[in-house]
DNA sequence: TATATTTGTTCAAACGATTGACCAAAATTA
DNA sequence: TAATTTTGGTCAATCGTTTGAACAAATATA
């Protein structure tokens, strides 16, 4: 029973002894239609359970209104309230998200890319993998005439619009209440420096070292997956060091909760003893014991503001106007982790 | 300079001197083309950097190897784990996902049910929404011959397969458990009933209760959103009741934890004064302190199965073989929150 | 050698919707 | 009333791919 084979305008012109264009005009409110007309197929339409064709339509019209998403992962947040925020912005202008994860794997993520142009996208919006390097993926679908957004994690080797907070900035907040906080030994359990946003924020924390004229201690600068587990370790070779740090910034909140523990495991104080600061504001951070200092990356805005890019990309089409930019001020969170005073 | 147009197989074709057609089978593996024009083929297609048409194909197949996904929220470690198997599975044989979430609102629901049946979509796999309790939208898929796979939330009313675990049995495994510990007034912070999920869960519970000729008690029973905040109010009313319970069950791990920070608040020993239980394992329960007890859902196979049963329906299409129902057996995860021996 | 089969390809019609060119009838203007 | 404009459509091509039918050439069979 279910083979019931779907109506098309074809059907609907049968009904009404007019051609399939007829129908079609009246459906998309061709002016050349008169009212009687369009009311009529209308109402047939109704009666017949008439869906559109999408495919047929965008075969035809070149624009599928289907745009692709890259994240690396869902189970962030950040990344679930991005696509959640964008998806919302994008369906009122008539599109639909493909959602892909790219598990930070760099081949995961060109599979990915590969799919989607070739379901026709009309778009990508994406953020990298954490092993991505390589960016010539990207440029394909910039050189195939596909826009592309990027937001959060992205490089300068790859020429498309992007909407991000300013990771620099980030760790300036993070490093100067910390000090405020009389913190002289702060650690860094960054991200891979291979990526710009991690990149960045070892600048960030450096420069804000610099500026209170503090020592920049490279054993106390550590490269980490930023995972729960790498967390642990990297914090455990920091307990080892000779002179312990006396606060520890994770470029992460997964990382920072791994310290955490490892922090509680050995009963050391904190914040008394070690301070910790975490990014990205997982729900989970304010619901540790003690809750973890964080930074808010404002993902529904950067999930809006990068839908509303794309749309404007979309509309503008022709006009090569120059990529767009856009960096948001972070927000810092301050909990229990970090508040000595 | 972007908008250089495709390669068709048109293209190809010309190359060649050859009919589209020919280079469409070619492509194609059809057993009647010859090795040497399919490796022409092949060639040219490489180096016009050929990219088919998915949207044409589909057309003309009557088939968009897309595949509708509609999930509750991705910000649950469960619903984001078992997309991400679904995933795997799915491209696998060919197929992409489109995601969307319903965000638990009705309203949503339909309208993503809607957009994916425009979208043309081959199949949906699907989780409701907490609020539904009509299922018409649903079984206009069924109705429209699109294959509709339910996985942990469904009803009895969608005549769909359906993939979980037994929720009736997953409340036995923690009343028996806490009463094993010694809990004598065991409370249940319940999922709403009118889904039937947590109405399992709801009867697991009793079930278990009875069986160890122990008191039914309602006003132990609260129904909930199983929001954190929403964990937090219930803990505080069962608090305020002349007899206080010795442990709490909540049907979700948000509630728990909810449950728990009052516990916390008012000082009250965990597992020692009042247990604690929640359910899904979301990653935060392993963190806590003290860590909290649930069960495993199993999300990995869920979404791996859900997608099989899929790939299956798609392969049988005619044979109008019956539903089939997939229950899993629930993993007890014991941590702190309810070891008291 | 005549006939049957296989092989490799072309032909043409789809899939369903869209769209510019075109045209007859109706309405307006001169 | 004749000429012009407007209205409400029809016609036909098209988007890019697929696919069964058709067919000529090559090969196998009798």
């Amino acid at each position: 029973m279910s083979k019931q084979k779907k109506t098309t305008i074809k059907d609907i012109a049968n009904v009404l002894n007019i051609t399939p264009s007829a129908v079609s005009k009246a459906l998309n409110n061709h002016p050349r239609i008169s009212q009687k007309t369009r009311d009529a197929v209308i109402q047939v339409a109704k009666n017949l359970n008439y869906q559109p064709n999408r495919l047929a339509s965008a075969l035809r019209k070149g624009k599928s209104n289907l745009v692709g998403v890259i994240i690396p992962r869902t189970n962030s947040i950040f990344f679930s309230n991005v696509v959640q925020h964008m998806e919302e912005v994008l369906n009122l202008s008539g599109y639909n998200v493909i959602m892909t994860q790219s598990n930070e794997s760099y081949t995961k993520e060109c599979t990915n890319i590969e799919a989607l142009l070739d379901t026709q996208v009309d778009g990508i919006i994406a953020s990298l993998a954490n092993e991505t390097t390589n960016f010539e993926s990207y440029n394909k679908i910039i050189n195939n005439g596909v826009p592309l957004i990027m937001f959060d994690r992205s490089d300068y080797e790859i020429d498309a619009d992007y909407i991000g907070i300013d990771d620099v900035r980030s760790s300036q907040l993070i490093v100067n209440h910390l000090i405020t906080q009389g913190c002289k030994r702060i650690a860094h359990i960054a991200g891979y420096s291979h990526t710009r946003i991690y990149k960045n924020r070892i600048k960030g924390y450096i420069d804000s070292l610099e500026q209170h004229q503090m020592e920049i201690n490279e054993e106390l600068i550590l490269e980490s997956n930023l995972s729960l587990n790498d967390g642990r370790e990297k914090m455990q070779q920091l307990l080892q060091l000779e002179e312990r740090p006396d606060a520890v910034y994770a470029a992460g909140d997964y990382a920072a909760l791994g310290a955490l523990q490892i922090l509680k495991e050995h009963n050391i104080k904190v914040p008394e003893e070690i301070a910790v600061v975490g990014f990205s504001n997982e729900p989970f951070t304010a619901l540790t014991s003690p809750s973890i200092t964080t930074i808010n990356q404002h993902s529904e805005q950067i999930g809006k503001l990068a839908a509303k890019a794309f749309i404007q990309r979309m509309d503008e089409q022709n006009s090569d106007s120059n990529v767009t930019n856009i960096i948001l001020e972070p927000e810092l969170i301050i909990r229990e982790s970090s508040k000595r005073i």
